[in-house]
DNA sequence: CGGGTCATTTTTGAATGCAAAATGTCGTCC
DNA sequence: GGACGACATTTTGCATTCAAAAATGACCCG
């Protein structure tokens, strides 16, 4: 139903709201890795004082977004190569998970929905609007497992892996690959079969882990 | 001050420490479920003021011990039989998860750690430390996959599981057979068995669950 | 005697203020 | 000319304070 959100921004309680404003300008790319947040120009820009700020850094520290440096202010967690694959590799696993779960639970509205996603990825308006479009197949499958604390995990998952996708996007043989694969997935879907779509998602995640690998070699080289 | 709780009490920031003894609180099981969260008695607690113990409270929001309710304060999560489910479901994939990693990732002190927790719960001292020595058991195996990003994830559930502790401690009957279990863990780990090692846990992982929900059932009828 | 309204108290959420720590600047000395 | 150290500035972390919202209770009226 709702937004594909441009922004995250009016939901929930203030906390949330905070949390997601803030979240989504470390997603955009606004800061550099490693950058310092600068405290202030946020609260000048949220229009908030310091204290609900911080609230906010601290619950994003704790998701991996930011690091937290004792006195010394935090920063924008830096992307690590190493941490990358763990991501990958735990990506992976809830994949295969949702495989599994969602072509048992999937209602037919679920079915619905990641139809119209994956059809919506076709044709794609434009290339940057992939990445959005591909998280929204991605996540109507994940919600059609009816398992919140999964959903919530791949959630969190899927915000830390997009702060990689100016690397993936930017291919477009990558891309083009990649919705090859959706088919696929697609097919195993319809078919309700589980173990075939829980390898194809694993297949999916583990070959777009390895294109991103391969992107951020080819740039730190 | 009774807390002979050795865990989670002096290591990182100050804030890591609050938050830490925070979920000490909720997992000792001091305020009922639903409980309001008496912030101004914590505070005296801690010798803190209200700052930085709502920062305390937003974390373990996002990690789903506290539920936060717009200007009517804080409550402990209260435990809901579908979440647990839920909750079970997702821990079982981590486990296998493990099981597959550890196999074939675990280094001879991973080894050697594993080998010790396991010899530890083999002569529990007293009943309510067998909860802490099989924890300590799994997290060894969790280690093993020398993947963060898995571990802080399988963490987090290990310790929302941990509050429901109370209702599986009690069952000798489930204690021993919990027990032979690992020793058929033990056998697939040793044998670097993976997909044997990750059956086996995934396996005990349900059979807790379900150990669980049968007690959870009980109690409620 | 019960139900409802309004004032009082308590609690929550956020802004401000303050001390300590870190950062940056500049002068001095080698 | 460069390195070191004292001083000023900025930033951080937390306590305190303040306004608004909810809970409580007193009172009135039917």
């Amino acid at each position: 139903m709702a937004a594909p959100a441009p922004e995250a921004s009016e939901a929930g309680t203030l906390h949330e709201q905070i949390v997601n404003k803030l979240r989504a300008v470390l997603l955009n790319g606004e800061l550099a890795d490693g950058a310092r947040i600068p405290e202030a120009q946020l609260c000048l820009r949220f229009g908030i004082s310091r204290t609900p700020l911080r609230e906010a850094l601290k619950v994003l520290a704790a998701e991996g977004f930011i690091e937290l440096r004792p006195n010394r202010g935090s920063i924008v967690a830096p992307i690590d190569p190493v941490e990358v694959g763990h991501l990958f590799e735990m990506k992976g696993t809830l994949e295969q998970m949702i495989g599994r779960l969602a072509a048992v639970r999937a209602t037919a509205e679920d079915a619905a929905r990641i139809e119209r996603a994956h059809a919506a990825l076709a044709s794609p308006p434009e290339p940057a609007a992939y990445t959005a479009l591909n998280q929204e197949f991605h996540r109507a499958l994940a919600l059609a497992t009816h398992n919140p604390v999964l959903l919530q995990s791949y959630d969190n998952l899927q915000k830390r892996v997009l702060r990689l996708r100016f690397v993936v996007n930017e291919n477009p043989q990558r891309v083009l690959e990649s919705f090859g694969e959706h088919e696929g997935i697609m097919v195993a879907f319809r078919a309700r079969a589980r173990l075939d779509l829980a390898e194809r998602l694993e297949e999916h995640n583990r070959l777009t882990g390895e294109a991103v690998r391969r992107t951020l070699k080819g740039e730190s080289a």
